[in-house]
DNA sequence: TATACACCTTGACGTAACGTAAAGGTAAAG
DNA sequence: CTTTACCTTTACGTTACGTCAAGGTGTATA
C-alpha cells in the first residue's frame, strides 16, 4: 500500500501541492523518498492525513494542528475547547456584520427616510444598537438568528407614523405604570394595563410574540443596569415593578 | 483643514501604513502632494475614508469597496445584498464547525463511549447530522444558536442506557400511534398518548420544551419529505396523523 | 548655526495555505 | 527511441496591512 504523491492526493481528496506544502512545513512527511527523489506515502500517512483534515475542517490553523498531533504533552480537548471559543467569537462578529448590512440595506432601499427627523434616526439607531451590542449575543442565543435579524429589519423599516404610534404607546404605558406604582400592586388594573401596552409596544419590534420572551425581557430590565436606569429615570423601582406586572400578565410568576 | 498622513490617520483611527496602502491600490488618493513629496489630505478624503471604513466594517474586500465607491454605475444596494448572502453562508459554515467541535469534544472528554456498540455510534452520528445538515440552518434560525448547540451536546453526551430508553419510548410511541391510526382519530386516547410519548422523546434532545416548538417539529415531519418518509415507512399517512395528534396535544390546532 | 528629534518618503520582507506556472529529471508505454 | 505522464524544486501571486530599513525634511533648541 504505497503511493506516489498524486495517487495519495486523490485518495485523500487533496491536491499534490497541499501534500508538498505539508511536507515543507513538517506537518506530514512521506514514509520515505525513493532513489529518484519521489515522495512515497504509506498507510501510516493515510491516518495522519485524516487527522489533519479533520482538524482543518474545523477551521483550525495548521500550526495548531501540528501542536496537537505531534506534541505528546498537548491536550487535544483543551485545544478544541479554545478553538471553540474562537469560533463563537467569530460567529458573534458575523452576526454584528449581518445586522449592519441589514441596516444599511434598509437605508439604501429607502425604507427609512434619510433624516429630516433627527430624533427619529437616533431612535432607530439606538434600538438597533441596543439589539446588537447590548444584548444581541444573548438574544441570538435565546431566540435565534432569524428572530433578531427580523427585529432589526422591522425597526429599520419603520415609518415615521409608526414611530409616532410606538412613542404614544410607550407614553401610555408609562402613565399606566406610574398609576400602578401609586397603588403599589403589580396585579392592579393600571399595572396590568401597562403590561398589556408593553406587549403591544414589543410587537412593533418583534416578529412573533411569546409569553416566555416577554417575561424574559421584563426580567432583563431588572438585570441589566442600562435598562434599569432607563426605566427608573422618573421613579426608582419602576423596572422592577414593570417586571412584576409583566410576570403576572404572562402568568410566568409561579 | 489639511492634514499630513499621521494626523489624518489619527483623525480616522487607522494607521498611516493603511493610508499609504490605500493610496497604492488607488482606493484613496491624497488631495495633493506637497513640494517635499508629503501626502496632504483634505476634507473630501475624510468623507471618502469614512465610506471605505464603513464597508470595511462589514467585512467587505477592498476591491469590492473600490467598485462601489468609484464606479458610478455600480449599485451599492446590490453589492450589499450580495455581500449579505456571503455573510450568511459564512455563518452557516461556522455553525457547522461549532457543532463538529462540540461533537469531538464530547468524544475527547469520554462522555460518549468510543464504539463497542456500532449501532449506538451510528445513531448518534445520524442524530447530530440530522440536526445540522438537514434542518440545522432552519432550526438555528427559529430556535437559536444555543438551543441547537445544546441539543447536539445532549445527544453526544448520552449514555447507552439513555439510548435504550430513547429507543423504548420511540417504540411505545409508534405502537400508540398505530393504535390511534386504527381508530382514525388524532384526538383519541392512543393518539394523544403517542403525542405525549413524542414529547417525552423530544426532551431527550431538547434543552427546554415549548408547545410551540413541539408543534413546529410535528409540522416539519409533514413538510420535510425525509421525515415524512421515515414516519410513513410502516404506514402511509403516519407523519400527518402524528402532526394532527401533536397539534391537538399542544393546543395549537385552533 | 549646528544638532537633535519628530515626521515624511519609498522599498521590501513577512503573514496562511496553498494555486499556478516554469524548468528540468524520471518512468512507463508505444 | 520518442512520446506522454508524472515527479522534482523554485518562485511568484493571493489579502491587508505590520514592521523594519535607509534616507530626506521641518522645526525647536543649545
Amino acid at each position: 500500500m504505497e503511493y506516489t504523491i498524486t495517487k495519495f492526493a486523490k485518495l485523500a481528496g487533496v491536491s499534490s501541492r497541499t501534500l508538498r506544502y505539508y511536507d515543507e512545513i513538517g506537518i506530514l512527511k512521506p514514509a520515505r523518498i525513493n532513489s529518484s527523489g519521489y515522495r512515497i506515502y504509506g498507510p501510516e500517512q493515510v491516518n495522519q492525513l485524516q487527522q489533519i483534515l479533520f482538524y482543518r475542517e474545523l477551521g483550525m490553523e495548521l500550526e495548531k494542528i501540528r501542536n496537537i498531533i505531534t506534541s505528546p504533552t498537548f491536550d487535544p480537548a483543551e485545544a478544541l475547547s479554545e478553538h471553540r471559543t474562537k469560533l463563537l467569537a467569530k460567529r458573534t462578529k458575523l452576526n454584528k456584520m449581518i445586522a449592519s448590512v441589514d441596516q444599511s440595506l434598509a437605508a439604501a432601499e429607502g425604507r427609512i427616510t434619510m433624516s429630516d427627523n433627527e430624533k427619529f434616526e437616533a431612535f432607530k439607531q439606538k434600538l438597533v444598537d441596543d439589539n446588537e451590542e447590548k444584548f444581541g449575543e444573548e438574544a441570538r442565543e435565546k431566540y435565534g438568528d432569524e428572530t433578531v435579524d427580523k427585529s432589526n429589519q422591522k425597526v429599520l423599516g419603520m415609518s415615521e407614523e409608526k414611530y409616532a404610534e410606538v412613542n404614544r404607546i410607550e407614553m401610555e404605558m408609562k402613565e399606566a405604570l406610574s398609576k400602578g406604582m401609586a397603588i403599589g400592586d403589580p396585579a392592579s388594573e393600571p399595572a396590568q394595563k401597562a403590561a398589556d401596552l408593553h406587549r403591544k409596544w414589543l410587537t412593533y419590534f418583534w416578529d412573533k410574540y411569546t409569553k416566555e420572551a416577554h417575561a424574559g425581557v421584563a426580567q432583563m430590565y431588572v438585570d441589566d443596569e442600562r435598562f434599569t436606569a432607563y426605566y427608573d429615570h422618573q421613579q426608582p423601582g419602576t423596572a422592577e415593578f414593570l417586571r412584576d406586572a409583566v410576570h403576572i400578565y404572562t402568568g410566568m410568576n409561579s
